[in-house]
DNA sequence: TCATTAAAGTTAT
DNA sequence: ATAACTTTAATGA
């Protein structure tokens, strides 16, 4: 957790609720607010231009959204949109910006933040060019585990749908699920009941 | 090789 | 029930 809820509740952060697939904000929106989700998983989005989804970023309770754009003095490149039903903490950005200043140990929470979304980004670019499906996939799969207590063979489940994996890493579902199947072959993965083990 | 399209089965709401 | 997700198969770039 970025921030402490009893502290955002103190400065005035409302709660507010979004359903499934509730917008919390669009790509193009003016960057307003500081978001914490409270409770829920939300996903930064993008279209291409034949209307595929690419996911730029799953978030789940505890993590903020769309924080780096309030750092900056830009609109927001990708929508945020409520996966399931979600409660977010919503604080203006000039108080959010206070709290950094006043706080050290939020402006260092928020810098471990921001590392964290930049090394997945890193990551995931390096697999977004080149590489097969396999080793997309893998990579994924090693950053999700990463962080596991339990590092053993597949002692850990995915919780993504494939469709999500998908959408992660560019490929097209079915690719993502015959590239599944190849790897379960090979032993790099178990399924169990559409669960996918690493 | 992978994306796309279509069609159908399965699961979750 | 309905929508979302998963799977398989055929076809094309």
């Amino acid at each position: 957790m970025v921030i402490k809820e009893e502290i955002l509740h103190s400065v005035g952060a409302i709660t507010r609720h979004y359903q499934p697939s509730e917008v919390i904000f669009n790509e193009g929106d003016i960057p307003k607010y500081y978001y914490q989700i409270v409770h829920g998983e939300a996903k930064l989005n993008n279209y291409t231009d034949d209307g595929k989804e690419v996911i730029q970023t799953l978030l789940e309770d505890g993590q903020s959204i769309g924080e780096s754009l309030l750092f900056l003095d830009k609109l927001y490149p990708v929508n945020a949109v409520a996966i399931t039903k979600c409660s977010v903490l919503r604080l203006p950005k000039a108080i959010f910006l206070d709290l950094i200043k006043l706080y050290p140990e939020i402006s260092f929470n928020m810098n471990k933040t921001l590392s964290q979304r930049l090394y997945f980004k890193l990551i995931m670019a390096q697999n977004l060019s080149s590489q097969n499906p396999a080793a997309k996939l893998k990579v994924l799969m090693d950053y999700l585990k990463s962080f596991q207590k339990e590092q053993s063979p597949y002692s850990f489940m995915i919780p993504l749908t494939r469709q999500q994996m998908a959408s992660l890493t560019g490929l097209c579902v079915e690719t993502a699920i015959r590239t599944i199947k190849v790897m379960e072959k090979k032993k790099i993965v178990k399924i169990k009941d559409r669960k996918i083990l690493y």
